[in-house]
DNA sequence: GTGATCTTTCAGATTTTCCTGAAAGATCGG
DNA sequence: CCGATCTTTCAGGAAAATCTGAAAGATCAC
């Protein structure tokens, strides 16, 4: 028993410090990542203390962290009756962990990249030079195609994780 | 005319700039996608001392951000008879661009994940604890969706452009 | 109001990432 | 072989991102 508790704990550290490490490939910080995942693991709500001491880290970063997570709602803040501190838990639906992801990048990576192919396609409408003809229709792809993009990831993100399962596999079959 | 391609010539510098300003947002560095929009928008190959000109870099990074960009596949390297310099251009397909960093964010992002979620699966398997078995069906159901996703990434990245916008379109009604 | 407990902020330190500039390495014609 | 031209490398500097620790700000029970 001890030493299945000791695996456990084991897997879960190791779990942790990767999904850390993947989360700076992912364009999130590595101690934003770690948390999550310590989260989306754990059994019950825990602490800020209890983050700092598992990941050996200063209340600040502990707290910035917890925070940010709370915002892009991949964790909820959970009050105890008769307690001061404020608990978190961890979202752990994997397709509900995907639409949130799916959102936030939309909002950070696809939004802006479509705010400025519109900005350089509408000014470079007019011009008559082949060279301006080639760059505005060029920017015109982009922009069609993201906006495309961007349509699909709202779709995608608004299905209920059945259904979404469903078409993607008749996509791929 | 001139006026024209003065407004041309603005409008490029903008998407450059800004396009280049979303690259830190998208993970990679500022420079490259910098180098990534001046190419995909050029009338004609250019070679590294235009590239320094223009965005005002230096050589060397220069240098390793068109070589990045070409093992990325998102530029090639042209050769010109009677030239001993490299001349580069960039690709201009936008489904081929997709695709090229579909693929890419596939290689970085979501493969390593996989293996992560394989191996904390695998090493949690036995356990018999409640903790352990939630563990463990947490790990598998991330492994499944992530295994999912790297499937449905290399089935769109190997589809025709036709053939994906089509298919896409039909999710999308 | 006061002390105890918990949360929030932020200036400065640390770490990581990126860039420069110069030197070394290739390749070519003559 | 030599000088000219172009490419590649990389040590050290600059900039950006992240983290710490301590102080200030809430909130509560008494």
């Amino acid at each position: 028993m001890s030493e299945e508790s000791e695996k456990l704990k084991q897997a879960r550290d190791e779990f942790v410090a990767q999904w850390g490490a993947l989360g700076t490939q992912w364009g999130i910080n590595r101690t934003m990542a770690q948390i999550h995942a310590l989260l989306m693991t754990a059994p019950l709500p825990i602490t800020t203390d209890e983050v700092m001491e598992e990941l050996e880290i200063s209340r600040g970063n502990a707290h910035s962290n917890l925070k940010e997570l709370v915002a892009w709602g991949l964790i909820r803040v959970v009050v105890k009756k008769g307690e001061r501190r404020e608990f978190f838990e961890g979202e752990k639906d994997v397709w509900q962990i995907f639409t949130i992801v799916a959102r936030e990048r939309k909002r950070r990576e696809i939004e802006p990249a479509l705010a400025i192919l519109s900005k350089c396609a509408a000014e470079s409408k007019g011009i008559k030079s082949a060279d301006g003809k080639a760059f505005h229709e060029q920017m015109r792809q982009l922009e069609d195609f993201v906006g495309f993009a961007s349509k699909m990831s709202d779709r995608v993100s608004s299905m209920k994780h059945g259904l979404a399962i469903q078409l993607a596999t008749k996509l791929l079959s």
